[in-house]
DNA sequence: CTGTTAGCGCTTTCAC
DNA sequence: GTGAAAGCGCTAACAG
């Protein structure tokens, strides 16, 4: 059995709420009972128990995280953020990965419910969209990572991201300029898509549709999509990729047919995954920024619980990382 | 404000205990009640506060996981699994990244305490030596991946590991043959190295003390390692790394100076990694099963909870992966 | 400056 | 088969 603030009162001979009121360093107690009880808790070890506390304040001081899929190396990275901006302001995260299955989502989500957190950060854009709308009925704000539509969201800009790809490839003197889209990310793929023709009809280029093929978000549809790409009578001599991942496929596709990257074709990520440098060329990406989205939903996810004047949707730009894969460096 | 139990009390005409009886589907109230405070509390939305019912119950279905990195692949795809197997059991996970830093690392973990998770799974074999005494004095148990030595663990084989890597190489024919470690895993990859040194010793091969270099676990160090080992006057023509990531960097920069895998060194990675089959060349590894650490970790905690007869430290096999790394395929 | 009193929302004896 | 009452460990008025 813990420790509770019972026995620490008993132990310091004062009442349990000058206790609570000492750890909390309330004013309100004598400096010296202050510090007194405070190192007493130290030395017997206690612990509020946060799941009191809880029940007294409604206030659980837990964010919950819904994931798809959190082996996904940006996810996993956007999290670990997460944590750390989480940690700082004392919050924990309750972790949730909905998995494929619409059932487990529901349940995931209501775990999530009946575990009271403070509010729910929507961290893996490949979440589906179907999921979202079953969020609204909980109490706890919830915030998107990468959903820009939603009331309460913080996201990368797709279209300027996809932008700077383009135009880097274009500066490159390509012509033949592909896109692998994502079907597990269609709004945000659609985005990045627009960007890419805008950029090519802003640039004089044709946009030729049999150069813009779909992908799954993971190194499969990467190396599907560029196995579809090589097969064509004119296959492109760059390829814009919807995430890293999807590039690492498509890498790996051209490589295995004993093409070269960048020498027969250049290739350009999304997402700047940790280890898109030490891919073989290393990976030309448009870099997210990872912290500033994980910093900016937890900022926004208090600021909604302390009913603050609610934070505008966040918008954040994209960063082109040159590297090998596109023969820079 | 959500729905609460007497609320649901109150619109059945009942007491809040009968509600309680009835949605934990207790014989003791009459079948036809049951079924009718069910469907109210359905319809009504009510979501038990897993709050309360931590404060009555002392069971939070809450199970703390310690990780070091969760952006490391085995790490994520690990905690990935730990969470399925958690929610069969009715289980949420509670995340608590300790970073690098000491200081961190310590209310990182009285968080848990603070939390009062019924277990907690270390998840993350990186996770400091140094850190796990601190764990001892919490009240809940701790279950730890991959550390072997610990009272309660589940791990790999990793002599076993070794063992599989080595005679492999071996078997292609390579008499050069190095091993790139990890400072930051020091038993895990003590362990690896023996496994290692045993299995040429015993196939009758001399251990070269400067085919041994040591890395940090990351692709950094896998980088430097294997740069170290080209400068050597006579360079392996196979190295086995400590894991896939070491390999990652290993592979980097052995193509980086113009040399192929595997056609003038052959690379063996471990814990097979999602990634690994995606690089170019994909990787041969030998695999941990990171399905059964997970399951087997989260019922090992289960386990020490009810007070069972408490089971026994796991000790897992490896397997071995055949890829392009070493020629095969 | 500190103590007393009431809950927070649930489970769980113990009665009826 | 169901209800009443106590209590889980804490916080937050309200007194003094």
């Amino acid at each position: 059995m813990p420790v509770t603030i019972q026995d620490v009162a008993n132990a310091a001979g004062v009442s349990p709420s000058t206790i609570s009121r000492a750890l909390a360093d309330s004013p309100r107690v004598k400096l010296e009972t202050r510090r007194r009880v405070q190192q007493l808790a130290q030395e017997m070890g206690y612990m509020p128990s946060a799941i009191a506390r809880g029940l007294a304040t409604r206030r659980t001081h837990k964010l919950g995280v819904v994931v798809l899929a959190l082996a996904d190396p940006f996810v996993s990275e956007l999290v670990s953020y997460i944590d750390q901006v989480a940690c700082q302001h004392g919050y924990s995260l309750l972790l949730s990965s909905c998995g494929d299955d619409p059932q487990r989502e529901l349940a995931a989500f209501n775990l999530l419910r009946q575990q009271r957190v403070d509010a729910v950060i929507v961290a893996d854009p490949s979440v589906p969209e179907r999921f979202v709308p079953s969020m609204k009925n909980g109490e706890s704000p919830v915030v998107l990572i990468n959903k820009k539509h939603y009331p309460h969201s913080v996201a990368t800009d797709n279209l300027a991201a996809a932008t700077l790809a383009v135009n880097h490839l274009l500066d490159l003197g390509h012509t033949r300029l592909a896109y692998i889209g994502s079907s597990k990310n269609k709004v945000e793929s659609q985005e990045r898509l627009t960007g890419y023709q805008q950029t090519l009809t802003q640039r004089g280029m044709p946009v030729d549709p049999s150069l813009i093929v779909e992908g799954d978000g993971g190194c499969q549809g990467g190396w599907q999509g560029a196995a579809k790409l090589l097969r064509l009578p004119e296959p492109p001599t760059a390829i814009f990729c919807f995430d890293d991942l999807t590039a690492m496929g498509a890498m790996g596709a051209i490589q295995a047919t004993g093409l070269s990257v960048p020498g027969d074709i250049s290739v350009v990520g999304c997402d700047d995954i940790a280890l898109g440098q030490y891919l073989s060329p290393p990976l030309t990406t448009v870099a997210q920024y990872k912290d500033q989205l994980a910093r900016l939903s937890v900022e926004m996810a208090l600021s909604l619980l302390h009913a603050e004047q609610p934070m505008p949707n966040q918008l954040l730009p994209a960063r082109l990382v040159l590297r090998g894969s596109t023969g820079c460096k």
